[in-house]
DNA sequence: TTGACTCCCATAATATCCCATGATAATCCA
DNA sequence: TGGATTATCATGGGATATTATGGGAGTCAA
């Protein structure tokens, strides 16, 4: 499996550590390094996270950037100052840093929710929440998305 | 065979387990690989089903989007997020994830539907009851299909 | 020494593996 | 062709493995 997907909610336990589910650990390991990279997303109260694939993307799209732009400098300055590399230890659990908690509202239960290539980790609540939204939105945008929930076949005879 | 066909009821046992079609594998397999992706559908109490060719329709879909920003967080969300990529035993069973039970309405029975490149789950009793107001929007909308009862027929992707 | 962080082990719940059975469908062969 | 043998399939259940989670003990630094 390359990609995450589903969801899961773990608990935050007496110490700060929270289990990342088995599948995603899967896919961090496929892409070739037992470790997790976790920052503060940039348009909600949630947490986004993945593997190597995803921070070289980010690196690479940052220096492209970087030729054109010297304010690009504050940029990657708050995208990689947040960002955390953490490895879990053998049982596949992480501690997240305070500042992570916080701007995510964690307490003691979090969400982890698949998104592809990455992934996010909310607060429960919130998280329902910003479902519903999206559910509106994503069918808005419903046929630009394709085939899914859609039989789009073409029926033609045959001589 | 390449394409999802005919339908089956099969029991959801103690543990939880079902079984998927044998006919049904055999197309999961032909995509090339031993396990089966589900998701909530957006218009029914069902769940869809497919292989990666359908994953992979999704992802590539989400890929296009990146240009509209702001909508895809919301997008990969809802498609990812409760998208579940179960590994079926030898025995051809795989155990249905809860939020999935729940959505199609799950007891102990389920019917698999084909759909061509897709299928979908359904409770037995909802998908009769589905299929009653179908075939009165397939008499409605007869013209589109051609001559009925015809048994030489092509199917199409549209792109 | 205190608190933060690992490493390691225990455990309960769940998921998966493996084998058995009965039913049905497919095949074979005299 | 018809009857018997083989496959295939859905399903049940015991045994084993995996997972999330709790907690003890050791390490390190201030």
């Amino acid at each position: 499996m390359k990609i995450f997907l589903s969801s899961a909610v773990n608990k935050i336990d007496a110490k700060g550590r929270i289990s990342i589910p088995a599948s995603f650990r899967t896919v961090l390991e496929f892409q070739g390094y037992p470790g997790v990279y976790l920052f503060p997303s940039f348009t909600s109260k949630s947490i986004d996270g993945g593997g190597l694939e995803l921070i070289n993307q980010i690196s690479e799209s940052v220096e492209r950037m970087q030729l054109f732009a010297e304010e690009t400098d504050a940029l990657s300055t708050s995208l990689f100052a947040d960002t955390y590399n953490l490895s879990y230890d053998q049982d596949g659990r992480i501690s997240l840093p305070e500042s992570l908690m916080e701007h995510a509202n964690l307490k003691n239960k979090a969400i982890f929710v698949g998104q592809g290539r990455k992934f996010q980790v909310w607060n429960p609540n919130d998280f329902e929440e910003f479902k519903e939204k999206a559910k509106v939105k994503a069918l808005e945008h419903r046929n630009l998305i394709g085939p899914v929930g859609l039989n789009k076949v073409k029926f033609e005879e045959i001589d």
